[in-house]
DNA sequence: GCAATACCTAACAAAATTGTTAGTAAAGAG
DNA sequence: CTCTTTACTAACAATTTTGTTAGGTATTGC
């Protein structure tokens, strides 16, 4: 699906050398991703579950920014042993655990300029 | 050029809802836009220093991420006096100085896990 | 006048992301 | 045997993002 020797993936991977950071806001940008890592940081970890949190999401599409968020290394899926039908956790592991506080920072961010006029720093007024 | 009633854009607006999260994750989601953000920080203020660090970039493209994060509240343009021809600044806003430390976060992030293999955490084990 | 520099923009094309449709399996309930 | 639940997946279509081409303005230097 995606080509390799496009323009875009060489700047994409270009960007990717320069600074981890642009690896980190990929791994973060998807439609839903953010979200769903913090859902189950709150304790949202089964498929089902997402779903409500979400309402809009389809069975395919979080499907597969689940599987996007485990390529990455942010969360596991685990069998709950003795369920039926076979019930699935996703679980954050140690990199998703310590991505949910940067994604607070992140948040706090957006909400203390949230509908406020732009202003430059003091040092430049 | 955007849908305004495509679901993709309905779902987009519904995050917004949920959480600054998914807005603050949009604003530095753009392709070069997080590096650009964290150049200026440096002093890369200039249309010119700008593509020098990003040598990949094409003018349009860069000029249209600049004006993106100028809507976005992140940065403003500030002309130079006296300059020939009239030069550009570019100047971190407030919002945009605040930004730069959860960057520099998300950075610190990416690269403790680089090429790590995945890890559950320690209560999970 | 012609080239170079700095800073863009519109219109379009290519590529990537996101969403939809239509399915799958396995097991318990009725 | 059919319906429901949980948890998906492939193939495709719609939408959005990203990049390209071809320009523009204004000034200095030759």
């Amino acid at each position: 699906m995606r080509k390799e020797q496009s323009t875009n993936s060489i700047n994409e991977k270009f960007l990717f050398g320069v600074c981890e950071l642009n690896s980190a806001v990929n791994i973060i940008s998807g439609r839903w991703k953010s979200q769903i890592v913090y859902s189950i940081s709150e304790g949202n970890n089964r498929f089902n579950l997402l779903k409500k949190e979400l309402p809009n999401i389809s069975d395919q599409v979080l499907g597969r920014q689940l599987k996007e968020l485990e390529t990455h290394g942010i969360l596991i899926r685990q069998n709950i042993p003795d369920t039926v039908p076979a019930g699935i956790m996703y679980v954050l592991t140690q990199k998703g655990i310590d991505l949910v506080p940067v994604l607070k920072d992140l948040c706090e961010w957006g909400k203390r300029y949230e509908g406020k006029e732009i202003k430059l720093p003091e040092s430049n007024l």
